[in-house]
DNA sequence: TCGCAACAGTTAGAGACTGTAACTCTTACG
DNA sequence: CGTAAGAGTTACAGTCTCTAACTGTTGCGA
């Protein structure tokens, strides 16, 4: 690996930020976004207050390096799931996996989920590189698309999706990658609304709206992909 | 009405929190919550300082209040959609109709679908009237699944809720005043499962989530509306 | 081996913000 | 018309982000 042990200084730079980021999901936790306070940080680490700014530039930096890990963890853990998967599961198990894999991240880990969905923090501080992370965590997701049927009333979403593969390589160059030639404006239709499924099923729980009725969540999410399967005509 | 014109008093007290509300209002649609600042917010109306604490208990409190009028305003506008229906209306032109109105909204008033949307601020103080106002907006989506015949997939969603009718009353007596008897766990599945669409496919494009691909938003939220008809089996 | 540049850390402080305390002025109303 | 409630004020304590200017330390090349 690159970057892991290079001098002793640069060890302990990243184990510093390493420290800081840990406190920082901690409070992250307790309080959400606003309760990440770079002082308070610098207290528990002991040291006092500027010193943190040798190792982010700010506190939008460092819960944008949040954001990313956050990003990256999730994909991880859609990927493991992918991984596991017996080489014959049908692509409607698959999808269910799958979801079932981001749901069981995102209510292990609430706060860091609503890092992820909510609005950032400030303004819209999109990172660029937002788009390239939702791909990695959403691309187990296309394979299981690759045969999909897309019903007449999905169809007008594949279209687009279809243009869109057109217009821009990268995408296609992606979606190639999980799933063959032909396919891609299905497959990429069925990621994202995979997508948004999660996104709402998922989005409501975490944010603690399900709290009179009967705890689901799992339930709802489960309809809500196995519909989607249905519409795409899955096995 | 009650509480437009009482003492004078009272009248300018009324309209000074309104204006209060105004400017954090463009505050917010300009900078986030984050944004949204007591003190700046006194320099602009005139006031110094501590002054809005009279108005307000807290920052906290305003924010609170400005919640509440978005979901007034959202179920205002989805109960506007309604009426605006005519009588031999199909269900499943309803539901596009409602859903419609609540992406419109959303989409001219970003800011404010992310203060509904989103974590709220700080912790969890997710206020107990959040449940009542999102029956408010929920509750012209019901009668549209009052014929409706749940799919395999989504029966397990209305068995639950089935039994979340049975076991609070409120909720029952709110399902039944917008639909006969014995449709009631159909309905609040359909209802809950819209309001979940509703949030993916709306919460991904308010955050700005579709920037690279085509936007469509529109097309988007409209297929999952027409799957879900599809699912409940609506004409 | 030594010198120095890069690095890690410090204190001091400016500026924005929330919220409290103590006080004064004004006005509605009994 | 006297007074209590209400609207507003200044002063201040405390938290937070971030900059400036300075000091001590370390590792690396000459």
């Amino acid at each position: 690996m690159t970057g892991t042990a290079r001098s002793p200084r640069a060890r302990y730079r990243e184990q510093t930020r390493a420290e800081i980021k840990e406190i920082a999901l901690r409070q992250l936790a307790e309080g959400g976004t606003a309760a990440v306070a770079l002082t308070r940080i610098a207290k528990e680490v002991g040291l006092s207050g500027p010193a943190l700014y040798r190792y982010f530039d700010s506190r939008d930096a460092l819960l944008t390096d949040l954001i990313r890990d956050a990003y990256a963890d999730l994909a991880a853990a859609v990927g493991r799931a992918a991984d596991a998967l017996v080489p014959d599961t049908g692509p409607r198990a698959r999808l269910q996996a799958l979801a079932a894999a981001v749901r069981a991240w995102a209510v292990a880990e609430p706060h860091r989920y609503l890092l992820i969905q909510g609005t950032p923090v400030p303004g819209y501080t999109a990172p660029p590189d937002t788009l390239d992370s939702a791909r990695g965590v959403l691309g187990p997701f296309l394979p299981a698309f690759a045969d999909g049927r897309p019903s007449a009333a999905v169809r007008p979403v594949a279209a687009q999706m279809t243009g869109w593969a057109e217009r821009d390589a990268a995408v296609a160059e992606w979606v190639r990658r999980h799933v063959p030639a032909g396919a891609e404006g299905a497959a990429l239709a069925g990621a994202v609304l995979a997508w948004s499924h999660l996104h709402g099923a998922i989005g409501l729980e975490v944010s603690g709206q399900f709290e009179g009725m009967g705890h689901e969540g799992a339930t709802l999410l489960a309809a809500q992909i196995d519909s989607l399967a249905d519409t795409f005509g899955l096995a």
